[in-house]
DNA sequence: TTGTTCCGAAACAATGTGTTCGGTTATAAA
DNA sequence: TTTATAACCGAACACATTGTTTCGGAACAA
């Protein structure tokens, strides 16, 4: 039993010991990627005994979670501080990513964490889901549809960020935001559109372009 | 050593072997997701003594691709069979992975294995690159843009693909592949367009729709 | 029938996990 | 400064999993 006290304690051992353990993983993740970090490798690495870590975190993924918190909030940003611009988290968050450097980078790419990516992914989709239904008609219900759109563009974005944190792609955060919003943006539009002339919430009247 | 012996044994206990094991697989995997199960858990509900099972399979992820071989062959349908619409993977791919039940579910959805969705999405991605390189101006090269749209087009596909086999939505096929297309298509056509319109190879011309 | 091949069982080393416990030491508070 | 306390260490423990090896016996193809 443990899990996170969610402050930080004032007896400066605990904090001395909870920081060693946080930089260790973080070390290693650089080194050989999440999964195959055991908790003995991070033991060694923070020079802390087993009963200790123990006593800190229940598992290998208590001590990534402790240490994406802060991440957390710095990914809820503009949900719709910006009305005037759909998925305004775009750039600033492969921007963000660029600066945090490695870390981040080691942690969405291949020989990263599926917790982190599935994180992420339900972060974002809060958001798009937010910024989506302040675009629609404000009387009618959520139609039908808005999930599935939620989930096309999120799949999207996260997929893009994946391979470019992998290093499959060169490309500047720009051209990144640039490549999304170019598939992503004309299709969502139409949809909001197709809703609003419709009018009422009924969204059944997609049909392939043909 | 063992690996995949390409084709079936002509011996009878060998076949006898094999198949209780990928069976034991599917079983297993149905009752507690592909992940938990330990080689230990599929020698006993096969009834097969360990060394055995050594003898013919590497791994865990072993018997999953033997059981997975025929299934690449399905997934890998018109790849430019039909010229005249795009994605004409979508609506088959849905329906096929409806058909084939709780198998294929199970391996998509959140439960299933991280392998089995990286070597679709593979397949997937090649057929997309193959279709987008179809309706190019022949004589250019493949702009530098292609991957990133090959990635947004196919990680919004996955995603819509995993939801759906999660249970998290209720849809039919028909209603799944609409969705695809609508948030996927106009921005796609847009995009050729755009290279279409700038003759050369040249991609740079995004720019956010402001 | 016969020689080959496969099988099951058991034991094995190696590695990892999570817990317990007694002794030591740093820390915060008095 | 003293002191009670809480955190630490390290070792040992029980347990699970993996992958290898070695048998005698049984099923198989020919």
């Amino acid at each position: 039993m443990s899990g996170n006290p969610r402050r930080e304690s004032s007896d400066r051992r605990v904090r001395r010991t909870r920081r060693a353990v946080q930089q260790a993983l973080t070390e290693l993740i650089l080194e050989k990627g999440y999964e195959t970090i055991s908790v003995t490798d991070l033991i060694n690495r923070a020079n802390v005994g087993r009963s200790t870590f123990y006593a800190h975190f229940t598992d290998k993924q208590d001590v990534l979670f402790s240490n994406l918190d802060e991440l957390s909030d710095l990914l809820r940003l503009s949900p719709a501080a910006t009305p005037d611009t759909l998925f305004a988290f775009s750039l600033p968050m492969f921007e963000h990513v660029q600066e945090r450097g490695r870390l981040l980078r080691a942690l969405l790419g291949r020989r990263g964490s599926t917790a982190v990516v599935a994180r992420g992914e339900r972060i974002i989709a809060a958001t798009v889901r937010d910024e989506l239904l302040a675009r629609l008609p404000p009387g009618s219900g959520p139609p039908a549809s808005l999930d599935l759109v939620v989930t096309c563009v999120v799949g999207a974005f996260m997929a893009l960020l994946r391979r470019w944190a992998d290093g499959e792609v060169a490309a500047t955060p720009t051209e990144m935001d640039a490549a999304f919003r170019a598939v992503v943006m004309p299709g969502v539009e139409r949809e909001l559109a197709a809703v609003h002339a419709l009018g009422d919430s009924s969204p059944a009247g997609y049909g392939p372009p043909r």
